[in-house]
DNA sequence: CGAATATACTTTGCATGCAAACTATTTTTT
DNA sequence: AAAAAATAGTTTGCATGCAAAGTATATTCG
């Protein structure tokens, strides 16, 4: 038997594991800043990107779990930095849509991207690239 | 200002999210038949690589968090998968070893890794190959 | 030697991730 | 149109991930 595909460090999944719980753990004080936790931040992108959606267009961009979202929101609501109506034809949807105040916040993520990236010294701009080229082809077979 | 680096598509840690959850995910229903949880399997791994370990270095060999790998360890003794002792010289230490039961499993989670890779067809051994090295360059930066 | 530190874990409180069950509405079938 | 099935969200119960506080034991310093 091939036991060595067992050993940790030939396991993809945990280094995927281990590299995403790492690279939250790094938004997290850049985010604490801001008040959002990374799924957070998460909804707030897509909001920033698309200004009004329903719940269910929300958890197919941010990939975030049904039951996740609904506590999710909430909190977001409490913070003022959304609203939600419900459809007036189709009285099971909800619209998601930025508060003034949600929308401003967006000024203030601006410089993120670019601190985060300057945490990663060791990696170069193409290896981003190709990683991102290569976590796509993995995500398409899940 | 630049904001296209908000844009959900653009978030490399976003990919990384949804990666990370994607595979843990696919991992589940074959877990679910030696019954454990993808980190009670990533501790397993580790056990059965090394026999014996205090749990400081299980720590950090698996890159579970200390406050959960307390429920873990203690949910993997309820299942008799483990034995936990207390270091005799040095009593904050605790050494975990392998019971008869949890080195038996490992025949049946050799085949693991075979099936995780079938649900890959779109990724080719290269890529993954790739793959495993720009993570390792991302997590010398965390 | 005795106080201050450092180590190795555990506990606590909060925020997801996830499956499954549940509610309310709509749409499709028969 | 009434029943069956599909949709859109919410709720529930369990398993982490994480920061921070707490406990017990060792080591280091003055």
């Amino acid at each position: 038997m091939n036991d060595s595909q067992l050993k940790l460090e030939n396991q993809l999944c945990h280094r995927l594991y281990m590299a995403a719980n790492g690279i939250v753990r790094s938004y997290r004080p850049l985010l604490e800043a801001i008040d959002l936790t990374y799924p957070q931040y998460v909804v707030m992108m897509a909001m920033w990107e698309h200004d009004k959606l329903t719940i269910a267009s929300l958890l197919e961009k941010t990939a975030i779990d049904g039951g996740a979202m609904t506590l999710i929101l909430k909190k977001m609501l409490a913070k003022s930095l959304l609203d939600i109506v419900r459809d007036e034809h189709d009285k099971r949807k909800k619209w998601v849509t930025l508060t003034q105040q949600g929308r401003q916040l967006k000024s203030q993520a601006l410089q993120i991207p670019e601190q985060i990236r300057c945490g990663f010294p060791n990696v170069s701009t193409e290896e981003l690239q190709q990683l991102t080229q290569l976590l796509d082809k993995v995500l398409v077979d899940l």
